[in-house]
RNA sequence: GGAGGGGUUCCCGAGCGGUCAAAGGGAUCAGACUGUAAAUCUGACGGCUCUGCCUUCGAAGGUUCGAAUCCUUACCCCUCCA
């Protein structure tokens, strides 16, 4: 086993806050000095489990901690799911039915596989030990915290103030996930930044318990593609861990230059001073960043799915992008032949390469739509009845049309 | 309770009776350049088989030949005073 201090450096990396330090590596310390593993928690809320690569910071982290020997577990809190988080969130969240939670469960453990271990992964649910309560116990755990304490939150402190409702029930949310901590016996717990309250949270209660405390380590938020908004759907600057390999590959080599040491410490399964020494050999002239980057890709791209698809991701993107040519795979259409005359604009929307048919007539104007690699002026066109056709509009939009 | 300011196309924001599908910026899309990076330049940016027509300026009514612009009614936001 390596050393504390060498974990340290490792574990480290990317992190947002480590609270505190120095118990941390007491207790890094401790385990290796043992040979007793750590348990390091991270609680997952089963709402709504379209997966991005924003959500994984958390889960690489974790994998890092397996690699180093250390017990993972992964909580899905179907019981507080009941209940609703209210981190972050101004209003009071919708709260989720019995059968929403489990089909959301099942949707988060085929994801999280691609990265963690399974072997070594520890699921647990915590209705296991919530759901067991009494209502005794429930009050005793209450009588652990108080009113004005739960108000020094940021987010309740708002609302309280602005007059907006905060429910019971957000109030014991965080105490709820406290006890999680308590149950486990958690040594360390993961969340993103906005979850610093309630990991201190568990770290109050398990003194209050007669438990060693745990270290609480947040994980900052991911940027996305654009670099400057956190990655989200609504925002279209995400990568999705579903998405085809061309897809993720693509996205990952459009991230700004600025964007890839981020990407690096939070993201890849490579050892820290491995990531050192490849920037370093950046900074020194001697790799290219577009490689850097396009190694970076493959490396997620084999994470989601192989990485064969990983090396023909890459080939497909030089094919298209770099030569100018045309894509092996695409999406393929029939449309109606008619008297022989397609009108482009009209093409264009049915396949949805664009919104509106005006929109086609604008990028046709632009010279962005391309028949058989030939640019389009004309709106009509005259094709042969039952040949396929290579349909290109912009750089990335690509489809074989077949007329019947 | 009193005094003001405001709701404009994805976002910010100008327009304050005709020349307004509505300035400018951002985002986005397309073209050039490139490493589908950044920066830069150019163009587009409501819909419609389109020299025209239709729908849009918070809502509903009204005035007018003509309204995003004027009037009325409620509605919602913000700032200040109590």
């Amino acid at each position: 086993m390596i050393s504390a201090q060498e974990q340290l450096k490792e574990l480290k990396r990317g992190t947002h806050e480590i609270l505190p330090e120095k118990d941390f590596l007491a207790k890094l310390e401790k385990s290796v000095k043992t040979g007793n593993p750590l348990v390091v928690k991270a609680g997952f809320d089963p709402t709504a489990p379209d997966i991005h690569l924003g959500h994984t910071v958390l889960i690489q982290k974790m994998a890092q901690f397996q690699k180093l020997g250390h017990t993972v577990v992964f909580l899905i809190g179907d019981f507080t799911g009941l209940v609703g988080d209210p981190s972050g969130k101004s209003k009071t969240r919708p709260q989720l039915t019995r059968d929403e939670v489990l089909k959301n469960t099942e949707t988060y453990k085929t994801q999280v596989y691609k990265i963690l271990d399974p072997q070594k992964t520890v699921i647990r649910f915590n209705s296991e030990w919530l759901e067991k309560m009494t209502a005794y116990d429930f009050v005793r755990l209450a009588s652990h915290a108080n009113v004005a304490r739960m108000l020094e939150r940021e987010d309740f402190n708002r609302r309280y103030k602005e007059g907006q409702s905060i429910s019971l029930h957000e109030f014991i949310y965080p105490l709820l996930q406290a006890y999680d901590s308590v149950a486990l016996k958690a040594d360390v717990e993961l969340g993103g930044t906005d979850q610093k309250f309630n990991l201190l949270m568990g770290r109050q209660l398990m003194q209050d318990y007669q438990l060693e405390p745990q270290v609480c380590i947040t994980m900052p938020l991911l940027e996305g593609l654009d670099g400057v908004q956190k990655m989200s759907k609504s925002l279209n600057n995400y990568v999705g861990v579903d998405e085809s390999p061309d897809q993720i590959y693509g996205k990952l080599l459009s991230l700004p230059d600025s964007m890839m040491r981020k990407y690096f410490d939070l993201l890849s399964s490579l050892e820290t001073q491995d990531i050192e020494n490849v920037f370093a050999e950046l900074k020194a002239g001697k790799r290219h960043p577009k490689a850097v980057k396009s190694s970076f890709a493959k490396e997620i791209v084999e994470r989601f799915h192989s990485s064969s698809l990983a090396d023909q991701a890459e080939a497909n993107f030089e094919k298209v992008f770099a030569k100018k040519e045309v894509p092996d795979e695409m999406p393929e259409f029939s449309q109606s032949f008619g008297d022989g005359m397609i009108w482009i604009p009209k093409l264009l929307q049915d396949i949805q390469f664009a919104a509106s048919t005006s929109e086609g007539k604008r990028l046709l104007s632009q010279g962005a739509v391309r028949l058989d690699e030939a640019v389009l002026k004309e709106e009509k066109v005259q094709v042969e009845k039952d040949k396929l056709y290579v349909l290109q509009c912009g750089k990335r939009k690509f489809a074989r049309i077949k007329f019947s």
